[in-house]
DNA sequence: TCTTGATCCTCCAGTCGCTAGAGGATCTAG
DNA sequence: CTAGATCCTCTAGCGACTGGAGGATCAAGA
């Protein structure tokens, strides 16, 4: 059982910024940063003008991380939140936001791998002799040593 | 021999700002931008002040604007291009810069997969519904829904 | 009670690699 | 001679933070 101790009152101590960032992983700049662009609200204070949060914000915070982690960009996160924060609504948008970000994602481990083929090519012939004949400087010199025209 | 005089010397007419980026595909802002942060050194300049190139400051500048496409940083680009300029060098610096990099595109495009995976089950999971049992918010939610902590 | 060190506050500046705009000078073609 | 293209410098902005200065406040130990 989870209870902690015999009294049931789990009355939810407030926690300070930095025990906010332990438990979610953000630093505190970065917490702050947050309330300032609006992505998070604005905490509120104790008496000496310390942010105050709950365990609402360890979750929302997590939220925040989690989606950043996954390359969804601040504007995304935001509309995500609103959605999140309005669970009645029909979910169309915020499928259609992951669907856009999946392709993204799609596109950019292409031309990656692209890249990736491009890079290891030019490593892998270099004979590590001289720069005279390093094929690193001669592929970065000309392009006509790549296979692609597209980067 | 190079004299000037009386031959058909074929007096490299310079070329203007506007022309090098016609040439290399590089933005004017951006080549001043260059200049400013030392990756090109200071062009001559006209009576009237204007910058002046050569055919030297093309292949300079394409080769900065190739290693930038595949992706090297500025700083890496400094250390590449003062070997260039420096043939008789062993070439393992720059191997070595080239093999990093390589190295951080891999392990870029791991995680690029593990994060498309996730969000391929977000929207795979989303029934189109309402929110309430949306996949997509649920996952951004909770981290436990993930196959991978690395991101 | 005092003191020490940790934590918090605000504000400002810097990061990276550009990009854009204001406001003005100069060039080139007709 | 004039119109429009091109150039110049300088400054500020982007996104998403990150770091530091300088100061207030808190919690714990001597």
């Amino acid at each position: 059982m989870p209870t902690m101790s015999s009294t049931p009152a789990p009355l939810p101590t407030p926690l300070t910024i930095g025990a906010l960032a332990r438990q979610t992983g953000v630093k505190i700049p970065t917490i702050r940063y947050y309330e300032s662009i609006g992505l998070l609200p604005e905490a509120p204070r104790t008496g000496s003008n310390r942010r105050t949060y709950e365990d609402g914000s360890v979750r929302r915070l997590r939220f925040i991380r989690h989606a950043r982690e996954l390359g969804f960009e601040v504007e995304a996160i935001r509309q995500l939140l609103s959605m999140a924060d309005d669970p009645g609504q029909p979910c169309r948008e915020a499928d259609l936001l992951a669907r856009t970000h999946l392709a993204e994602i799609e596109s950019r481990i292409a031309r990656l791998e692209a890249l990736r083929d491009e890079v290891r090519r030019m490593v892998e012939g270099c004979a590590q002799d001289q720069v005279r004949s390093c094929h690193v400087i001669e592929v970065l010199a000309d392009h006509a040593h790549c296979l692609h025209d597209s980067h």
